[in-house]
DNA sequence: CACTCTCCCTGAAAGC
DNA sequence: TGCTTTCAGGGAGAGT
């Protein structure tokens, strides 16, 4: 499941292998992704040329000269592919672009949770996706002191208020598992009563966990984006994410796995609170 | 306004 | 073994 880190590496792949290229033709298949796919898709790409590749929360902003970009969101099973061969479309390959050097890339997704739209450069920001997005994780506008200003009086559990997008962006369920237990906070404790050298903490460790994720998937770069397809040997070790029932690696408890908002939440009991 | 629930979707894994 | 059920989860929008 691609989290910030992830679309990180998929980013710097895209930037390393196709920028400058020229669009020359482009495949969509007929089922839809969360959206369907913009009227004029193919049209609007054909010929256009890759200017960047930028990354904003878990979007994929593919910059192309004419003021046109490609907002692309992984969702949940989403990948990008890059081959050197001319390739034909396969079972969930939903998007296909060929480029005039014979290169290409596409866009599998079987469960279809992702998304890709095309969006003019004067009006990225007010993109119905992006214009609520919280600050990134990884910038210094995210600091115990925001969190603190947007986090008082919530009687909301802090797991599910770190992930909402409009309080910071790209923390995933697997991370802030861990991050939560990295700082030993519970992931039932109210948002609101936490203390602002607790938050400062979850901060940093939150930022740390994503830095190591994207230096481990940063290693693997060139196998993801050109062989396989998937992260190779990109392995977190996650200390409670999965573990149920397995004994904490810091003290003799038991990890429980409970759920909130409809999602999973791995945590021990005995150091978190 | 604050918060929770539902839905979208397929495939892997668990249950029977 | 094979069928059925559950679970996984990002994010928007509906519901309370």
């Amino acid at each position: 499941m691609p989290e910030l880190p992830e679309v990180e590496t998929v980013c710097r792949g895209l930037e390393n292998n196709i920028i400058g290229k020229k669009i020359a033709s482009v495949f969509i298949s007929d089922k839809k992704l969360r959206l369907p796919f913009p009227k004029n898709f193919s049209t609007d790409l054909k010929n256009k040329t890759i200017i960047s590749v930028k990354r904003r929360a878990r979007y994929i902003i593919i910059e192309l000269d004419k003021e046109l970009n490609i907002l692309v969101h992984l969702g949940m099973t989403g990948k990008i592919i890059y081959q050197t061969k001319t390739p034909t479309p396969s079972l969930h390959d939903h998007c296909l672009i060929s480029f005039s050097d014979k290169t290409s890339i596409i866009y599998n997704d079987p469960r279809r949770f992702g998304l890709i739209d095309l969006v003019k450069t004067s009006e990225i920001k007010n993109h119905k996706m992006l214009k609520n997005l919280g600050p990134e994780p990884l910038s210094k506008e995210f600091n115990a002191k925001y969190l603190q200003s947007k986090l008082e009086n919530k009687q909301m559990n802090i797991k599910t208020a770190m992930m909402d997008n409009e309080i910071v962006v790209g923390v995933g369920n697997i991370y802030i598992n861990e991050s939560l237990f990295q700082s030993g906070i519970s992931p039932l404790k109210a948002a609101g009563s936490l203390e602002l050298n607790q938050l400062e903490n979850l901060i940093i460790n939150i930022k740390k966990i994503l830095k190591k994720a994207i230096e481990l998937g940063g290693s693997t770069l060139r196998d993801y984006v050109n062989l396989h397809g998937d992260v190779g040997g990109f392995q977190f070790n996650f200390a409670v994410y999965g573990r149920t029932g397995q004994k904490c690696i810091v003290c003799d408890g038991i990890i429980k796995k409970i759920k909130q908002n409809g999602r999973s939440s791995f945590y021990c009991p005995k150091c978190q609170h």
